[in-house]
DNA sequence: CTGCAACTATACCTAAGAGGTATAATGATG
DNA sequence: CATCATTATACCTCTTAGGTATAGTTGCAG
């Protein structure tokens, strides 16, 4: 596929006329006929019903417009905000998120970096962790942040510091009465765990937990997510360890209990390049290190 | 551009190695060479930087190599996603939501729809106001939701429903003692009004409401979104006039009050084409009339 | 139902440009 | 500084996008 049957494809459907959107992208219309032939064929699909005047465009074809526009206007952003990064001199940097800290707080200061660093650009991308590695040595991302540690050849972990976690349960249980819940009691109910692919996930490291306390988990239900996983637990399905940061995700349905045993934590990680030597991205790392754990500087 | 650099980027960007990324993309690395050059040229940016070994991207390479990455999975999906749309026959619907519907129920009764309806898919899509009529004609979307009549030749208005308006306000505000207020009192506050742009928009809607009743407002602040205009209201920055539906969006730091004059309200409609006659749409239509208000049946 | 206007498809030609080969230029390395 | 690895340049070939002429459809006025 080429990007001119795009464009050619969305002159046409937004017409409904080959003759106008070939003068529209200043063509002779049997050419712009036969892109769009070709297009219909390697898709496999009919897109126009040329059997009526006007036009119409079929159900496949509606979705392909509305698509296909899209995608062109993408197309136009990027090349404009990749030449607008050049001529403004600024400095672009990926940041990689495990989704339950995309949910806290540090979104936050990732904003108030950008407010107050003019010349620097930030996108921030939802990355399970054993996707992080390979975005960071391709240089999609230049920081990733996760909960689990990467074993990687040129990858180089930073503690950032060790949350607590807490147990979400539904407003409805009666463990909302409690103050505080210990890991033997969790046992009671049925565990919900996340992500259950790609492994290893936080649900390992939540399991480890409990097997280094000696203890079997025994009912456990596995779902895709933190937003999921709270959202069973509203539900009654169970209970679910969730870090600290995430009580950001208010809901009346669910409450938020502290665990007897503090010692129950998850850390928060930084990965970097281990030769990335960018005074930009070393300038970001201190800010973070800076804003998330004070007491750890040097 | 094309596609075809787009393609060839990536390989490059992601092997850092023109030679490796041409055998990979099975042409010679000449060629390849001058696609990168012709890419780079179009875009008035240096992508790659050659002078070192191995190649490094520069900071607008790295930036376009995250985004090219992105588009080209996109366009996958696309095309995916439409040949599978045909062979099993779905019928695809666009359906465009202002952004305070976005956030109600309504999305959840599509979402029931979609499951009761095999055969039916259906995208949903953020669209203002002023942008809805042209989505409908061009056939984007068949179905508009919004809280501003639109008179655009073509497009049928249907009316859904009239829904009260409630007020957000902070949550340390003295007003949440109170359990409800006058309009007249609203004007003893900053009116937080949303979007400013584009016009006409539901913050004309509100500032209706106080023309009719002979009130004039002083002091506004105009914002982009709901969203935000609650962000507002919550920070202290004044007050906000909303549809009733948005107390979906609970935070902690709002409260919302309900107004005295219950003749404060703001309608649900819902636009198509007056000449859409897909019995697919009609039995959309109808399923959402009878979810909405029940009582308008015919 | 017929003939005309408007429109799209087919056939065939031309020319732009994508890709190939050979080779020069340049960066890394001992 | 010589050598290896890698990218750029020069030039050729051949695919294919786009042009022109024309045949085939559809819709509609009469």
């Amino acid at each position: 596929m080429e990007l001119r049957q795009l464009k050619y494809f969305e002159a046409v459907a937004r017409t409904r006329n080959f003759s106008r959107a070939a003068e529209e992208l200043h063509i002779a219309q049997p050419p712009l006929s036969r892109q769009i032939q070709n297009l219909e064929e390697e898709l496999g699909v009919l897109l126009l019903d040329r059997s009526s005047r006007p036009m119409k465009l079929t159900n496949a074809g509606a979705f392909f417009f509305e698509q296909a526009s899209q995608l062109l206007a993408k197309i136009d952003e990027v090349k404009a905000a990749t030449a607008k990064l050049s001529s403004d001199k600024k400095l672009w940097m990926g940041v990689g998120f495990v989704p339950s800290i995309l949910y806290s707080e540090i979104p936050g200061f990732i904003q108030n970096w950008r407010s107050t660093n003019e010349k620097s650009e930030i996108s921030l991308f939802e990355l399970l962790s054993p996707e992080q590695p390979e975005a960071l040595l391709s240089g999609k991302i230049d920081v990733g942040l996760g909960r689990l540690a990467i074993d990687v050849e040129g990858i180089t972990n930073i503690h950032l510091n060790e949350e607590k976690m807490i147990l979400a349960v539904s407003s409805e249980s009666p463990l909302v009465q409690q103050n505080s819940i210990s890991m033997e009691e969790i046992l009671n109910h049925t565990l919900i765990l996340y992500p259950s692919t790609p492994r290893p996930s936080f649900a390992d490291h939540v399991m480890r937990h409990f097997q280094v306390r000696g203890l079997t988990v025994r009912n456990t239900y596995e779902t895709t997510g933190v937003q999921a996983a709270i959202g069973f637990a509203a539900a009654g399905m169970g209970v679910a360890l969730v870090p600290e940061s995430v009580v950001v995700l208010e809901r009346r349905d669910v409450a938020y209990l502290p665990l007897t045993d503090e010692s129950v934590t998850t850390p928060l990680l930084m990965f970097i390049r281990t030769n990335n030597d960018s005074p930009h991205v070393k300038e970001f790392i201190a800010y973070l290190r800076e804003r998330i754990n004070p007491a750890a500087q040097v």
